[in-house]
RNA sequence: GCAGGGAUUGGGGAGUGGUUAAACCCAGCAGACUGUAAAUCUGCCGCUUGACGGCUUCGCAGGUUCGAAUCCUGCUCCCUGCACCA
């Protein structure tokens, strides 16, 4: 991790990698002459984050960086209602254990981006189900209702469109947002919480939450606002698609559900218009690092140094420098047109479990599998008929070796290393079958 | 509840009795070219077959017909008016 000493402020920071869409008045001025505590919330909807909670979560490392105080609050409260923003549907309330299997299993991802043990501004973790699950109806209604008019609920954006479904919006998840609002004020309260930030779809809720707080304990002495907010923009690519979108959904900072190597190749794929500003998001690099990138990439596209960069960085962040080197040797394996350098066991190891499957000894052994077969159970194709297809256009490989016939008959002298296949469609999509013991 | 409109292969959207596995666009997949890029080009894109072909599809269930995504009946869901309720 490079330490960035070019800016006064990380305000300025923010705002020179383009990570700063919107901020309340003053927040600014105070990023830059105040240690603020400032949190971020991150939904339980799923088992692991993806690289589309990564500019919030860099967010929270450069606040640290520049000595304010980063608060990861997971929402095992606000996630048993559903956030509706930018849903067209209502929401599937999901089951408290799978909530909390995923709070849970997310606490864990984000520790090794912060320091929690830092000595003026340790990073802390929290739980808005330690305070929603228990909040009374009655007492929230009277305190906490009163402040908002539906009539400004029903101006966001968030649920504005939902209005005119068919299905409606249910009370349940036009809820959400005082709940949002009423996390920031508790946080206000129980630690002086005073910033707030998140993707720019959050900025309606974080000035609920703003409001809320100045509502509740007016300004300041002075006359300031208590709390702040700050948002990040939506991150796109040169073609305006939302960024992470990919095949199979956006890659996921969880090493069994995307590999390093996948992660790596992600990044590594990045489009040349996009590198210089992926990597002033999601890098700690600085701005000189960052200058002799965007030269690289201006003169030598080619060489992908910017994509390298960004890729290596990130991978390094997510997965250590063990999970990086492990990327690495992969990609020089698979693209260097020699799978053979790699082990039967790097190769399990290096694949996530979605492109890994087992066939039974007894499925080889005799005459063997058809091809086409193997390859479908494999998941590297969607029927026969389409392995079939692919094979035609010279598209399949079963360990490095071109398969011409689909009825090629796959046996156990096949195995690698005596226990492994190696499938392989197109370019770059690899599936592994092991042998079950 | 009444009247009108609609449900087609991942999405959009043609198709109104046979020549339709179903135009076209997007997405996706493979190949060529490249920088593991973009753009472009080629092929594929229901299941199956080496191929001819076979099979299963057009909301669901029946029916008419030699033959239906296309016609009829019932059902389900959606949209649009009106009414009812306020």
């Amino acid at each position: 991790m490079t330490t960035n000493t070019e800016f006064q402020n990380v305000a300025e920071d923010l705002e020179w990698r383009g990570a700063l869409y919107n901020a309340t008045p003053g927040a600014t001025h105070a990023l830059a002459t105040e240690k603020i505590t400032c949190y971020i919330g991150f939904d339980p909807t799923a088992s692991s984050l993806h690289i589309g909670n990564l500019l919030p979560i860099m967010g929270l490392v450069r606040l640290q960086q520049y000595g304010h105080t980063p608060i990861a609050l997971v929402g095992g409260g606000t996630g048993m209602i559903g956030d509706p923003g930018g849903r067209s549907e209502e929401r599937t309330l999901m089951a408290i254990d799978e909530i909390d299997a995923n709070v849970a299993a997310i606490r864990l991802q984000l520790e090794p981006f912060l320091d929690f043990e830092a000595v003026s501004n340790p990073a802390r973790m929290v739980n808005n189900a330690d305070w929603l699950r228990q909040t009374s109806l009655l007492p929230f209604l009277r305190d906490v209702g009163k402040h908002f008019t539906v009539n400004s609920m029903m101006g966001r954006d968030s649920v504005k469109d939902r209005f005119t479904r068919d299905n409606g919006i249910s009370f349940t998840e036009f809820s959400y947002q005082l709940l949002q609002a009423y996390d920031f004020m508790m946080l206000y309260e129980k630690y002086g919480v005073n910033f707030q930030a998140g993707g720019s779809d959050q900025w309606g809720n974080i000035l609920g939450g703003v409001d809320l707080i100045r509502r509740i304990h007016r300004a300041d002495s002075e006359g300031r606002p208590r709390a702040h907010g700050i948002a990040y923009p939506l991150v796109v690519n040169a073609s305006g698609e939302k960024f992470g979108k990919s095949i199979g959904g956006a890659p996921t900072l969880d090493p069994k559900q995307t590999s390093p190597y996948k992660l790596y190749q992600f990044f590594l794929n990045v489009a040349d218009a996009d590198a210089i500003p992926y990597v002033k998001l999601f890098t700690m690099l600085n701005q000189v690092q960052i200058g002799g990138l965007a030269e690289a990439v201006s003169e030598e596209p080619q060489k992908r140094e910017a994509q390298r960069a960004l890729a290596e960085e990130v991978v390094r962040t997510i997965h250590g420098q063990g999970g990086l080197d492990q990327a690495l040797k992969v990609t020089r394996a698979f693209f260097g047109g020699d799978i053979s350098g790699l082990s039967a066991d790097e190769m399990e190891d290096v694949l996530d479990d979605s492109s890994v499957t087992e066939v039974n000894r007894d499925q080889l052994s005799g005459e063997g599998i058809r091809f086409s077969e193997l390859a479908v159970s494999a998941g590297a194709g969607k029927s026969g008929g389409d392995v079939k297809r692919t094979i035609q256009q010279g598209g399949m490989y079963l360990n490095g070796e071109q398969i011409e016939d689909a009825g090629r008959l796959v046996g156990v002298e096949d195995l690698v290393e005596g226990r492994l296949l190696v499938i392989r469609r197109g370019r770059k999509n690899y599936s592994l079958v092991k042998l079950a013991e």
